[in-house]
DNA sequence: AACGAGCTCAACCGCAATACG
DNA sequence: TCGTATTGCGGTTGAGCTCGT
């Protein structure tokens, strides 16, 4: 594989740097991080390189177990109430990914992050406004979150998931029911307890795939890598997809997540705004949205645009302007 | 089938903050 | 106190994928 990966700036570097790999991780090197890790704990990431033999950078170390090799790293689709929570927080702390991914259990900042470039800025591109205008944030507010709330709500309503009596006439709508994590206890309930080198992974995939010891520094081979025997060996691309962290995600598939959040669930905290009162902000979409196809249930996460309302908020903004 | 445009997301960079000797 | 190493964050890049033509 071509270490110097995706062309960027090969700045000169000392000699023992010239050494170093970039671009992405194969098989073999996430399971050299996993094993180190599950062994040694986290920490000291330019050492815990060297120690374990990676020819990469502490940084390089870090983030791939960050963002990716962490047993309690979520992938998949961004659900609604992740992104309602997103929207929200975003609103409020602007491009603090860091801190808006505290409350976002398994999501990374990274992962936010693309998350806000691709899809949110997609949708200013739409309305032809800049994603920080306050004509964006205002539709933002007043359309995209309210519909946020309807899917979530009627998601639960189709699910038979609502918690709530029924008389959601209090400030916590039913959909933030299904809100979790805005605890600050997310880092230390990963699931590892890596000074002992065990890793605790989910029920099933101890079961399944590590014959319910779970001890990686014995039980991980390459093999068990889909990836690895369909490439050209060890040396196998990971990246983008590493079949590899299908081991470790938790939970295992995201047809879960409903499950996943309201076994972590905390309430909504007070001090952000509770997603029913978006319902009351001032507008009444609803009225105008009974037949609207985009709410029929299918895959429209992306289009929480119509026409119309790109017709409607572009005049908005003209009469602004 | 081939091609190009647009999208996704892992991995990089630079910089600021923090830790350490 | 100072210099160096390390960590963490936000911004950016580009390979690979998807989709439309």
């Amino acid at each position: 594989m071509d270490v110097k990966g995706r062309g960027f700036n090969s700045a000169i570097q000392s000699e023992e740097e010239m050494d170093l790999r970039r671009g992405p991780w194969t098989v073999e090197e996430d399971f050299t991080l996993i094993n180190y890790i599950a062994n040694h704990g986290e920490g000291r990431w330019n050492s815990l390189a060297r120690c374990a033999g990676l020819k990469r950078t502490g940084k390089s170390c870090r983030l791939r177990w960050l963002n990716y090799l962490r047993p309690d790293v979520r992938r998949g689709n961004i659900t609604l109430e992740e992104q309602l929570l997103i929207l929200e927080l975003h609103s409020r702390w602007g491009n603090r990914w860091s801190k808006i991914a505290q409350h976002l259990p398994g999501r990374t900042d990274n992962e936010i992050k693309n998350y806000w470039r691709t899809r949110v800025q997609k949708h200013a591109k739409q309305l032809k406004c800049d994603v920080n205008s306050k004509q964006f944030k205002d539709a933002m507010r007043y359309l995209w979150m309210p519909r946020l709330v309807e899917r979530i709500q009627a998601a639960a309503a189709a699910t038979g998931t609502s918690s709530g009596s029924g008389t959601s006439t209090t400030t916590t709508a039913t959909a933030t029911n299904t809100y979790h994590h805005l605890n600050n206890n997310s880092s230390s309930n990963n699931n590892m307890n890596l000074s002992s080198g065990q890793v605790v992974l989910p029920p099933s995939v101890i079961a399944n795939d590590f014959g319910g010891g779970g001890n990686l520094s014995t039980s991980f081979t390459p093999e068990i890598s889909s990836t690895a025997a369909s490439s050209d060996s060890f040396g196998g691309q990971v990246s983008p997809v590493s079949d590899l962290t299908d081991y470790y995600n938790y939970p295992p598939n995201n047809n879960n997540n409903q499950e996943y959040f309201q076994a972590n669930q905390v309430n909504y905290p007070e001090s952000l705004i509770s997603p029913s009162s978006y319902f009351n902000s001032g507008l009444d979409f609803q009225a105008t949205e009974q037949n609207n196809p985009w709410m029929d249930g299918g895959d429209v996460s992306d289009n929480l645009w119509n026409v119309e309302d790109i017709w409607f908020l572009q005049q908005q903004f003209n009469t602004n302007m």
